[in-house]
DNA sequence: CAATATACCTGGATGC
DNA sequence: TGCATCCAGGTATATT
């Protein structure tokens, strides 16, 4: 149920158990996520090769191979890494299982099936990793995270800002929940048309998204998040949601009831006294 | 081109 | 208890 933060959690709890680890035995499941799971290309590319890192770009992890292949791997809305020894049994939705040389399996589980797994050849991938991060929007805490782009981005746009931002194409990494709460920190109506924002408000939006992703990251995100298996932390940052699922229920600012609507078809929360409707 | 609608899936919550 | 309905954290593609 990952956005950002989720994302970031799972690779920095799988980067010290995974790194310098060698990859003994890949199985998956017939069925396929929102793509094919390459399994050939697993066979070739990933099995028995050693991890050295893992990275992240936008909601992928980046499981770098010593031999530069890369494993990618996108969460989708229910999808969950698990790190366990080999024996566990199996759960429903299991669908990629990495067996280690230490005798743990790292298991990919996603029981909607929105996840993906591709596989970036070592002698491509650098072609490959250009392609992607061609369409991958601006990190929220990279260099070019700024006003200026921001506003370069939202000209024009008559697009509602709470829209923009989940747009993966311009920004990476938020998605519905955290859009929702860094517009409440900011101030700002989610309806309000992008294009209309000064560089003063996208500063502001810009200081809270920042702010409201580093604190569920150190929070360990807003998942039930069993990707450690008996070792790891559950998310906590649900706790401090200040607006979604929050419905009808005072603003912990001003009193005022909190709004729920639909826009683009997804749960959108905000304080209507806060957040004052956009001038039309 | 910009914006919205739809499709992809399962499972949990809710209501009758 | 059973059944129908709605809703869910994402993204690619089709459609206006």
């Amino acid at each position: 149920m990952p956005e950002l933060p989720e994302v970031e959690v799972t690779r920095r709890g799988l980067l010290a158990p995974l790194t310098g680890r060698t990859i003994h035995q890949i199985t998956w499941s017939v069925h396929r996520l929102r793509t094919e799971i390459p399994h050939r290309l697993l066979e070739e590319q990933i099995a028995r090769q050693q991890i050295r890192t893992i990275d992240r770009r936008a909601k992928y992890l980046l499981l770098r191979m010593a031999s530069d292949a890369t494993l990618v791997i996108h969460l989708g809305m229910t999808g969950k890494l698990g790190l366990m020894p080999q024996e566990t049994g199996r759960h429903k939705h299991d669908h990629l299982l990495l067996l280690l040389d230490n005798g743990l399996e790292l298991r990919f589980n996603d029981s909607r099936r929105f996840g993906t797994i591709a596989v970036w050849p070592a002698e491509h991938v650098i072609a490959c990793e250009q392609a992607f991060s061609e369409k991958e929007g601006l990190e929220p805490f990279g260099d070019e995270f700024t006003p200026e782009n921001l506003l370069r981005l939202a000209r024009n746009r008559q697009a509602p800002v709470k829209s923009l931002l989940m747009n993966a194409r311009l920004i990476a990494g938020i998605g519905n929940i955290y859009a929702n709460e860094l517009l409440f920190a900011a101030r700002i109506h989610p309806l309000t048309p992008a294009g209309q924002l000064s560089a003063l408000q996208w500063q502001r939006i810009i200081a809270e998204a920042r702010q409201v992703l580093q604190t569920a990251i150190e929070a360990g995100g807003s998942t039930i998040s069993d990707f450690l298996g008996a070792s790891g932390h559950p998310g906590y940052f649900q706790l401090q949601f200040k607006v979604y699922g929050r419905k009808d229920l005072p603003c912990l600012m001003c009193g005022h009831h909190l709004v729920k609507t639909t826009l683009a078809g997804r749960a959108t929360y905000y304080c209507p006294s806060c957040q004052p409707a956009p001038r039309t």
